[in-house]
This record gives structure tokens, C-alpha cells and sequence, in this order.
DNA sequence: ATTACAGTTTACAGCGCTGTACATTGGTCC
DNA sequence: GGACCAATGTACAGCGCTGTAAACTGTAAT
């Protein structure tokens, strides 16, 4: 039961650790018929590399962490995956690192209490601010996700918010929607991703000459679809009137789309809705949800790619890559003239 | 930029590296004032413990793996987090590992190509059957969730999915329903999910006096909710009677309620729905949905007590753990006379 | 003063692998 | 035939840490 090494595979071929070594990583000059006979032996003994010594031995982990807040939001889980499936194509393994959006969490994700874990990190901070990161920043190779703003010294994947925001009022636009509501602004919320997608909302409106009105900005309590429902149900009640709502978030539209239903008001015909992230659940609804679809792909390559780089020495100043997201249209803000 | 090492510490706090050592894990026999000394070298270095190295010299990695099917998917990204978070309050880290359910990646993950690299491997397998995995196990403690048959010398987690079936007629009888479907059976399905859902579904049935249809088990050509929806648009345009559902799967549940939906069909008066995992998509569908609750944090810290056990030497047979479940009601099946 | 002993601290041999520097071999070319 | 060279193969010193055994304390008991 006891682990076969190399020196064991060495002795039985009769041949040098390093030898074995080549075999096993296919180093081009070894004579074929000695290759042979140390893979017979390598076979025989069962004979599997220790990864921990090889990591010690290269000072290469060959593995990544990817730090995010919840890894069952579904725009985190379907985010992960990419990242998962992209990082074992490049040779890397993930580990995952929970933060629960909570502040000490995050500190420890770029503390590095330990070393020589991980080649790389790709985090999703949301409670943390630009400064506490460029402060806590380790040697740790380190890419960061989502709208918060980032150290300068940092490389940055993100889509553009506030663009996405303008089209997502745009469509609505197109359909006829005049009196466009923007669902929710949750007090508290530390993430930077509301306020620019509120920012493009208005420069949407105003760039068609439409006026704000504030009272079309619904708040909501927390992210939950069902404080959006009851928000929206409140809006309804207070007389407010609107024929288009563009959602912080799919969950909010989720809970639009239910407060809106249970109210007798018709989706996309009276209000149409759009949402935010093009999850999963967009098609589970009813109707099914237009949202704003972040190229999650391309979002999870990017990074990897730009942590790569790091890895592999990079030491340049911060990359801030913006990567294009598009329009998922479905039945709650249909294209026009469908 | 150079890594602090344990002999740097050593040095400039002049003691021996293990005496560091010992500072660093707060043995208990260290003198105080040396104690402080030493930590005040480890600050002022800025000293962090290479993981790398003292798991070589440990032989203890800290991590277990946590491989299944698609971490996107609702269920197990759900499940994943009650695992991520059990694992961390244990002391460990989780590397995750996506099969896709495919065979050969499956295979990777009982085959250790590489050693030293977990310290245990909690697996939920889809394609490979009892005598694959039994051929293939390793020395690395396992632990397997699922409905598949598994070995009898592995560990084991699952929940009881005949009796969860028949819960869930048994709750659709309540309602009234008589002639109650299942949906879907999947072609060249593998999984031994579906083989316990559909006899549970039976044996509910014949336990209530009724007669079984083969019509009334609807097959479905693959796994999507639009597939489900085409199931059951074509029996209901076959002209199959039926006013209860018991749906293998949440994904299928939302087909059916799209299904039943499109024709008109009124969820839960006409037909109720009861889907399985109870996973968060069940409270963004209209109406929300009745759904099988496995108990996935239960699940999850049962996992890794019988994986921790083995970690720590436990060597007997395997050990079949069955996890409780419920059934989460909401509007697709509500509760009797709601 | 001597012994005993619990409490501290140290020296050092690995953990299993790889990189480096060097040794060996057998051609090839004049 | 000797020089040169590319292709192969080897020896061995680490990578940074921990476990073990042994070496010191100082104090209490004899």
C-alpha cells in the first residue's frame, strides 16, 4: 500500500531517477527501447507522480482559486463553469473560494496567509474597495471580476454596465415604451454594478429626450425576486405608471415579472421587462425573460488569459478588459414587431 | 520578491527553524518571550508558510476534490456550496472537477493518474456503472453520491428515491388527482435515478388501489425542459387524461408547466405538478413549484463525515448512508385544500 | 550535592521530485 | 585516426517544511 516512487521505478529498470523522470514526461532524447522498458517497469510498479513533491521541486502548483461570492447564483455557477472548463484546457485545476460577500472573506482571498497554493487568482470582490485591494494585494498573480471599480495595478475583466443598460433601454424603446422604470436600487448595496447600471438607464432615457422621473426607480430592500416582487406590487399600487422595466439583476426581473403577473398586468404587452445576466432562469420563467447577456465565455477566457499571462511573468501595469455583452431577447420585451 | 523562508525566520530571530515551526502552529511548549521574538521576526519578514512543502512533508494535501456531472446545473451547484462550506469549516479546500457526464472524464476521476494531490474525492457519478467503479477505485478515500448502484465496498450518500416517488403521488392523491403521469423517461438514460423514480411513482400508485397506465408515463428525448414541454404538449394532443405529474427532475417540471401552460391547461386545478431536487429554479416559475426536497445540506455534511473518516484511517466496508427528504410545497401542487 | 524530571530547544534526516552540470556514447567529417 | 558534436544518460543538490530523537535547561525531590 505504500507509495510506489521513482526511485522505486528507477531501481526496477535499472536506470537513473532523472531517466524515469524523462519517461514520464515524454522528454524527446530517450532512447526508444529504453523508454520501453521504463514504462514497462513505471506499469508494473503502478507507479503514479507525487504532484505535492513536483510542485515543490518546479515551484509551479498548476492550480488556480476562483474567488467568488456565492458559487449557487446562477451567474456565478454558469460563470464558473467556463472558468472551470477553460482553466483545465490550459492545464489548471480550480479551487474554489467562497466568500459569502463577506468582508473578511474577501480579505483572506488576497491575504495569501499561506504561500505556494495557487499559481493565480481570479476574484469577484463586492464588498471590498479599490483601495483595500491595491493595499492587500500579495505577489499572487490576480485578476479581478465584476463592476467594482479596481487598483490601476490590477488587471480587470468586465463588461460595459452602463452601455448594456443603454440598450437594454433602447429595446424597450423600440417596442414603445415610453415610461421605462429602472428595478432596483437596494439600499446599502456596495456593489458598483448598480450604479452604473442606473447611470446608463438615464443616459438611455435622456439620450431618446425622454425626461427621468425619479419616482420611476423603484428601491427594493434586498436581492431577493421576491422584496422586487413586492416592490413592484407597491409601484403598481401607488398609481405609478410605467410600460417598461429595466432589472438590476435576473432575480429582481424574476420578482417583477411575479408581481406584475399576480397583479393582472400583462407581460411584455402592457409592461415589458428585461433583465440582467442572461441566467439560466431567464428561460424558466413565464413568460421567458429578455435579458442583458454578458458574454460569460469570452468573460472567463479573458481572464484566464490575462492571469496566464501573469503567471508566466507578465509585469506590466493593470489590463482593463471590457468584453461585449449582447441582448438575449425572449418573450418579456420580444423584439419588435413580433 | 524572493519567498521568506522558515530558515530566514530562523535566522534572524536566531533559534532553529523547527522552533519557528513550532511558533507557527502554536505548540504549546514554547517560552514566552522566545515565542514573542519569533513572531516578531515572522512579522517583520513578513514570513508565509509554504503549503506546498509542508505537504510534502506532511503527506497530508488538505483537499479534497469534489467531482460531478456540471457545476451549473441547479442541484449541484446548490449541492456544491453546502459542500464548499462544510469542507471549509473542516480545514479543507475543494478543487472541483467537471465530468460532463462523460465517460472518460469519469473515469479520470477514480483512475489518480497523478497521486498526492487530495486527500479524498467525493464523486457523483452518471455513466459509470458498480463494476467500473469498483475496478477502477484507488487507494484515495471516496465517497459517492447518487442514485447509480454503487459498489459495496464504497461509501455511499443518497436519498431514498422510492419513497421520495411515492411521497410525491402520494401528495398528488391528496390533491384529488387520479390519473397522475410521470415525466419523463429518457432514452438511453443511465442513470439509476430514473429507474427508482418510476417504480416509487408505481408502487404509490398500486399502494392507493389504482391501476397502472403505460400512457401515462410520458418518455422524453433528452434532458431540456423544452423537450419536457413537447412531451407534454403531445399528450395532451394524443388526448391522454390526466390531472397529476410527478416530473423526475425540476427541469422537467418546468417543461410541463410551460407545456400545460401553452394549452391551456390550468396548473395546479387542472393538472398539479411536483417536480424533484427542489432546486431554486422551483420559486421562479409561475405558478411556484411543488418539488422533492432532498436534503442537500444533510446531504453534503454526511459526505464528508464518512469521506473525513476514511481520510483519517477508517478502512472497513462501505457504508450506505440513506439522507432524509421532504417535499417543498408551493403553487404547482399546493397543499390539500389550500 | 545528586538524581530525576518536566519543560524547552535543537540538529538533521527525510518527504518525492526536478534542474543543473557533467559523463558517456557513437557517429560524422576531414 | 583524431577531433568534434549531438544525442543520451547520470549524480546530486536542493525545493521548504516537519517528525524524531537527542540535548539541553532549571527546579524539585532525595
Amino acid at each position: 500500500m505504500k507509495q510506489v516512487r521513482l526511485a522505486d521505478v528507477a531501481e526496477l529498470a535499472g536506470v537513473s531517477m532523472k531517466t524515469v523522470s524523462n519517461v514520464v514526461h515524454d522528454y524527446p532524447h530517450v532512447a526508444p527501447q529504453l523508454r520501453k522498458s521504463v514504462q514497462e517497469a513505471i506499469d508494473q510498479l503502478g507507479y503514479k507522480p507525487n504532484l505535492t513533491a513536483r510542485r515543490l521541486a518546479t515551484g509551479k502548483t498548476g492550480m488556480i482559486a476562483l474567488a467568488m461570492p456565492e458559487i449557487d447564483h446562477p451567474y456565478f455557477s454558469e460563470l464558473s463553469r467556463h472558468i472551470a472548463e477553460g482553466a483545465t484546457r490550459r492545464g489548471y485545476r480550480v479551487i474554489i473560494e467562497q466568500t459569502l460577500s463577506d468582508v473578511d472573506a474577501e480579505h483572506a482571498v488576497l491575504k495569501d496567509r499561506e504561500a505556494g497554493l495557487v499559481d493565480g487568482v481570479i476574484f469577484h470582490p463586492v464588498r471590498m474597495n479599490t483601495l483595500e485591494i491595491a493595499k492587500l494585494r500579495r505577489d499572487t498573480p490576480l485578476v479581478l471580476l465584476g463592476e467594482s471599480t479596481t487598483p490601476v495595478t490590477t488587471d480587470h475583466v468586465m463588461i460595459d454596465n452602463v452601455s448594456a443598460a443603454v440598450d437594454s433601454v433602447k429595446h424597450l424603446l423600440s417596442l414603445g415604451s415610453r415610461r421605462i422604470a429602472f428595478l432596483g436600487v437596494v439600499e446599502h448595496d456596495i456593489t458598483g454594478s448598480t450604479d452604473q447600471r442606473l447611470l446608463g438607464y438615464q443616459q438611455g432615457l435622456v439620450g431618446a429626450g425622454i425626461a427621468l422621473n425619479p419616482d420611476l426607480v423603484f428601491p427594493v430592500p434586498d436581492f431577493s425576486p421576491e422584496a422586487s416582487a413586492e416592490a413592484v406590487t407597491a409601484a403598481l399600487s401607488r398609481g405609478v405608471d410605467f410600460d417598461g422595466v429595466v432589472c438590476r439583476d435576473d432575480k429582481f426581473a424574476i420578482g417583477a415579472l411575479r408581481g406584475l403577473t399576480a397583479a393582472g398586468v400583462k407581460v411584455p404587452d402592457d409592461v415589458a421587462v428585461v433583465g440582467w445576466d442572461n441566467t439560466a432562469l431567464g428561460s424558466y420563467t413565464t413568460p421567458t425573460l429578455t435579458s442583458i447577456a454578458p458574454d460569460k465565455l469570452r468573460l472567463a477566457e479573458v481572464a484566464l488569459e490575462l492571469l496566464a499571462e501573469r503567471i508566466n511573468g507578465y509585469q506590466g501595469i493593470g489590463r482593463h478588459r471590457v468584453v461585449p455583452h449582447s441582448l438575449a431577447v425572449r418573450h418579456s420585451a420580444p423584439a419588435p414587431g413580433s
